[in-house]
DNA sequence: CTGAAAGCGCTAACAT
DNA sequence: ATGTTAGCGCTTTCAG
């Protein structure tokens, strides 16, 4: 292998050339507290004129940190890598831990075997924490990591009961906004596209539909449910079976964009004007509003502040290692298009 | 910060356990010929029985090597990490990668200041080669990296004369291949509309359909050739140039799959019947051929070997520490749809 | 073929 | 406030 750094300076040679001892430099570079600023001046003029930079594994060994977290994928259709929204958290992230001389480091983590290695890279030293995004149900690397005793921070909680520490958006408060939204504009046959049912984040989502209509006094109806799998496709099958069974539909809330892009195909083929005849709102999971249409008021989800907290969170389980979790549910937006 | 492993066996742990010496578990865990097959099975059993993990971190600093590569994105716009090229890409590199204990990072280097960044991390020591990927023309961060005698592979040349390890498509031939095939079936009045011409990727495509033309014994004027920017947008305007001057155009050959999307939109707009009017063929540069037309014939890159080629060089220059660089251009495919 | 010993370059505890 | 020293856990000669 290529030996890096042969004739690189050593943080010795910084010592010798700056006069102090090589506790004294180690000070400065780790921002220290109780030196002495003539002396920092010194050492950091002696840092920039022979080009040092610290080796990290010598750091890392002796300080028994490895200064690097990992932003973990465990999405196995890796095309949704390229989505808007992971996009958008692995920049916020990135952006997040700018400030800090923190490492990111992507990685995935699909398949049995990918997750071994994951934690055998994580026994290895080679991460202070993780960060774990797109987590299915069952996923059983969170607890495998908690085993570790390493630092994590989900986005999204898998359960309502999550013992890990993790950020969220308000899926219960979006739903019952956007359906809130559709009764107070008049609308009063709104059904109800859901997700995947197992899932938490489908559960949260019909709760808060089915809220909204508890409160304005209205009462709902399995009828007026479908549930699908958050794919344009399934959206489209869901809707086909609403308009079949209840004619009369004049709203109709999607748990996902793409499902709801799927509605809006079916109502217009149907007939429908869109929003005239019936109004669509979808929680804008995967950012694709802009591809999908113009007509659909959206359920935003604050992409940049949640990885902001995320990192926020990890960083405080650094520094404590108290062990215990915390979590922040973040609100989302209404975002309105049009006349909805 | 937390402290990793604490609690976890060390490597003397393991000597003890198997009766052996430390030096000889070193050996077991690199591979290193010349341990007895008892010895080492023993070793293993000790292994296994105590779920070691060896440090990366005293691994590092003393055989001089991080057991890492990284997998850098140049391209600005961060959204066409998501498109299929890439991502493929990164699984082709992924896989390739997954034989060995080489971990692969991926990072994103837009800015100056994160190419100053990656350049102290590679510094560091934390990092043993580079793959780069979406490189603009005039990017510093080759030189840069050849500078600190860094290991790179370049994903497509940035000159005629680089000299850095990279892999290519072979542009010209596949550019050639695809006029050449225009012609063979009858066309005569062949268009070409190209991408920014001091990128050398597009300059090389050029070449192809020339020589194709000339081959067949056509001479091609700067009358036929429109210059774009690789955007969809670009191809129409280069589109309806092209139209006004010369109308009677019966093919069409673009430097890239976004572009004949946006040359297909303006040929129909016109009232041309594709392909029995105007066939079009473009370079599949991101893989969009299935979400832009079924009627577009494309020259296919072969995007998973080249991941697999770029690993394959890295690995070499990771073993030989030569200096020397190399390069592989691959032979693309004519994927015909439909008739063209 | 294997064991012992000398580092790898840095941090942190302990002196001063 | 700063110098000194003892490791951090592994690889790699060098003997045997």
């Amino acid at each position: 292998m290529a030996k890096q750094r042969s004739g690189t300076p050593r943080l010795e040679e910084v010592a010798a050339l700056a006069g102090v001892g090589r506790g004294t430099v180690s000070r400065v570079i780790n921002n220290a507290v109780g030196v002495k600023d003539s002396t920092r001046r010194a050492v950091e003029r002696a840092i920039t004129e022979l080009g040092y930079v610290p080796n990290q594994a010598a750091r890392s060994l002796a300080a028994r940190r490895a200064d690097a977290v990992a932003l973990a994928m465990t999405e196995t259709d890796w095309r949704r890598f390229g989505e808007p929204f992971f996009s958008e958290i692995v920049c916020a992230v990135s952006d997040a831990l700018a400030g800090t001389d923190i490492q990111l480091l992507l990685t995935l983590v699909r398949t049995d075997a990918e997750r071994r290695r994951f934690v055998e890279y994580a026994r290895a030293g080679r991460i202070d924490g993780v960060l774990l995004m797109s987590l299915h149900g069952g996923d059983p690397l969170p607890d495998m990591l908690a085993g570790l005793r390493l630092p994590t921070v989900l986005l999204g909680r898998r359960r309502g009961d999550e013992r890990v520490s993790y950020v969220d958006a308000d899926n219960v408060g979006g739903a019952r906004d956007a359906v809130g939204h559709l009764l107070a504009r008049g609308r009063t046959a709104v059904a109800a596209i859901t997700g995947p049912l197992d899932m938490y984040v489908a559960r949260c989502r019909l709760r808060g539909y089915e809220e909204a209509l508890r409160r304005a006094g209205r009462r709902s109806g399995p009828s007026w449910v479908a549930e699908g799998d958050f794919s344009e496709e399934s959206g489209r099958r869901a809707m086909a079976g609403l308009l079949r069974r209840h004619p009369e539909i004049d709203a109709v809330f999607a748990a996902s964009d793409t499902m709801a892009a799927g509605a809006l195909h079916v109502l217009r083929a149907s007939g429908r004007r869109v929003p005239e005849d019936v109004a669509v709102i979808g929680f804008d999971d995967f950012l694709l509003a802009q591809h999908t249409d113009p007509q659909l008021t959206t359920v935003r989800q604050p992409v940049t502040e949640i990885g902001r907290a995320m990192v926020r969170l990890l960083l405080e389980e650094l520094g404590h290692a108290s062990g215990a979790w915390r979590h922040v549910v973040l609100p989302t937006e209404l975002v309105l298009r049009d006349s909805a």
